[in-house]
RNA sequence: GCUCUCGUAGCUCAGGGGAUAGAGCAUCCGCCUCCUAAGCGGAGGGUCGCACGUUCGAUUCGUGCCGGGAGCGCCA
């Protein structure tokens, strides 16, 4: 069991036996070092409850954990909080359990089936700096709710359905260009500039509508059209996504939702759910105690056009039907929270979400150092690729000033790894739901919280490791902590199951950086401080090294959940 | 205008009804004859946007205001 939930249970078994509330037992993290390594507040609440004094409740709680081995202290401070020193017998032993643990000392929880839909590029669309933060956002909430034994299908959800292949459909027809000649490139530069005439050209915007209509009418010449665009479309984005380390279960789109849409409309149309206006089908999704003005959500555009809401309806249905899942996620950027709230609410009203719970997760947008949306020199629209060009590129300036000697190979490895890790943890560091400053000198440093530095400490520990298989010395027991450092570093071990539950409860990868950062800072101050390999003593280096595997493990394990890579040098 | 969100050290950010509000960067000062110094230690730096309220206790909760960002039917 996670380290905050046993204490809390003895905790709470404590004030239930003085006659108080369990609830009262509820232990959290130290916010005094120096004083405990946890503590316990509950006696203050307590102390009001009962009209007692609150010195004296902690006092009686406390009195019944004395003699029990796994604390070194147990003391009570002023006005009444608990405060608790784990001993460095129990340190070492928790230790040994977590390294005999392939979860890391994670409860079990009930198993459930969650869909998580994110990445959502559009086909035709180059990718940008905003497809960014949902592709690993997202990668990292599927594996963070892999590794606590959820079943979890990732799915792209790919924009292949709306407005933006009609426009390219259409601009294809004006230029003349034959659906089977089409290339990445071409996509890249048609899409923009499609999307910059219909906003001049009327006539244009009316003939990519409907192309659009056309499309999802079951066109012939737009199919085949669609069909091109799609397969050139989809090989890019996979190249793409391999390099960022993202890797979905299912590429389905919005066109795969298409066939559920008439099905999703005759459930609306028999609940007496479609109402027309202005022309359009809507349906009305606004509650009486709403403080925001809830406007009917769109189903049907003028034009008979599906509409974005129209196929999230179909998608859902479509998952229900594929996967039966318990929960569907959504990551998408912030902006998008009105129209997720319109299509639940809606969902709901058609009864789809008799099984299923759905949440959108949003995030933050990724600023310059303006604070305004990251944009390229020139003010345009950053493409993905060419950030982690140059993402890759500054990286390797760094592998080329280290002193370790590498081979070519070996540097570009080293490159593309810190690169990514410095994209990777220069997002994640930041809560989710925030807007952040990219700053890539800063996240590319090896100084300071960034992805370069956690994975320069596990290139150390691996390095260590290494030489002591090479002299064929084997690690042993975990002793219990002699030195400052050594304890530290111990404790930090069992906060790791609950960084993973707060983790997966706030769906915030960000907190596993925290962790990271904290492990990390701690074994580097170790490993300042103390010789592993010339250490004093066999059964002491034996444990030093295991205590070296077990923070490679942990380390290795979270830094896989946020899809960071290490490389074999730096 | 309405709704949501953010405002914490010079900068980038954590935290969160309780004991002295924490990191990293930057600045200054130290540490490699020794397992990767892309490392480690130390110092300075804060009326937690403002006001009022709830509370034994508010930076944290509530209300109002100020300031930034976003959303508010035929793009996704």
């Amino acid at each position: 069991m996670n380290i905050l939930s046993a204490l809390t249970e003895t905790l709470s078994d404590a004030f239930a036996k003085c006659g108080y509330d369990a609830s009262y037992g509820v232990v959290t993290i130290s916010n005094r070092p120096d004083l405990c390594h946890y503590q316990c507040n509950g006696a203050l609440p307590a102390a009001k409850a009962h009209k007692k004094n609150p010195l004296a409740i902690a006092g009686e709680a406390a009195a019944l954990l004395q003699g029990d081995g796994r604390f070194s202290s147990v003391e009570t401070a002023p006005p009444g909080f608990i405060n608790l020193r784990l001993s460095d017998v129990y340190l070492a032993s928790l230790a040994k359990d977590m390294a005999a643990d392939e979860r890391l000392l994670l409860p079990l929880m009930e198993r459930k089936t969650i869909i998580v839909d994110y990445g959502g590029p559009n086909v035709a669309k180059p990718l940008h700096v905003g497809h960014l933060r949902s592709a690993i956002i997202g990668e990292s909430l599927c594996r963070l709710a892999r590794f606590l034994g959820h079943k979890v299908i990732g799915d792209i959800h790919l924009g292949d359905w709306g407005l933006q292949m009609g426009l390219v459909i259409a601009e294809m027809e004006e230029r003349g260009l034959g659906a089977d000649g089409v290339t990445a490139e071409d996509l890249n530069e048609i899409y923009p500039a499609a999307s910059a005439k219909a906003k001049t050209d009327a006539a244009f915007a009316e003939k990519a509508a409907a192309r659009t209509a056309a499309l999802q009418k079951g066109d012939p010449g737009a199919r085949k059209d669609w069909a091109s665009i799609m397969s050139v479309s989809k090989a890019d984005l996979r190249r793409s996504y391999d390099i960022l380390g993202v890797s979905f279960n299912c590429w389905y789109g919005e066109s795969d939702a298409d066939p559920y849409v008439p099905r999703v409309m005759n459930i609306l149309q028999e609940r007496g759910l479609l109402r027309e206006s202005e022309g359009a089908l809507v349906v009305d999704v606004a509650l009486p105690d709403d403080k925001e003005p809830m406007p009917p959500m769109l189903v049907q555009k003028t034009n008979g056009a599906d509409i974005y809401g129209t196929t999230d309806l179909g998608t859902l249905l479509q998952r229900k039907e594929l996967f039966d899942p318990d929960e569907a996620w959504y990551v998408t950027d912030n902006r998008q929270a009105f129209h997720f709230k319109q299509v639940f609410r809606c969902a709901k009203l058609a009864g789809l979400l008799e099984k299923i719970q759905c949440f959108h997760f949003p995030f933050g947008t990724m600023n310059g150092k303006d604070g305004k949306p990251y944009k390229t020199r020139e003010g345009g629209v950053m493409r993905l690729n060419d950030l982690i060009d140059t993402v890759v590129e500054n990286a390797l300036r760094k592998v080329n000033e280290s002193d370790i000697p590498m081979t070519g190979e070996e540097k570009t490895e080293a490159a593309y790894k810190l690169g990514m890790a410095a994209l990777k943890i220069g997002d994640m560091q930041n809560h989710r739901t925030k807007d952040y400053v990219f700053d890539m000198d800063r996240f590319l440093s090896s100084e300071g919280k960034t992805g370069p530095y956690l994975q320069y400490t596990v290139v150390r520990i691996r390095s260590v490791l290494a030489k002591a298989r090479e002299a064929g010395i084997a690690a042993g027991e975990i002793l219990p902590p002699e030195t400052d450092a050594e304890r530290d570093l111990l404790l930090a071990l069992p906060l790791v199951s609950d960084a993973l539950l707060r983790a997966f409860s706030d769906k915030a990868p960000s907190v596993l950086c925290e962790t990271l950062f904290d492990m990390a800072g701690r074994f580097n101050r170790f490993y300042f401080e103390h010789k592993i390999l010339q250490c004093p003593g066999h059964a002491l280096r034996a444990s030093r090294l295991a205590m070296l595997g077990l923070v490679d493990r942990v380390l290795t394990v979270l830094l896989d959940i946020l899809s960071v890579e290490i490389p074999s040098h730096m």
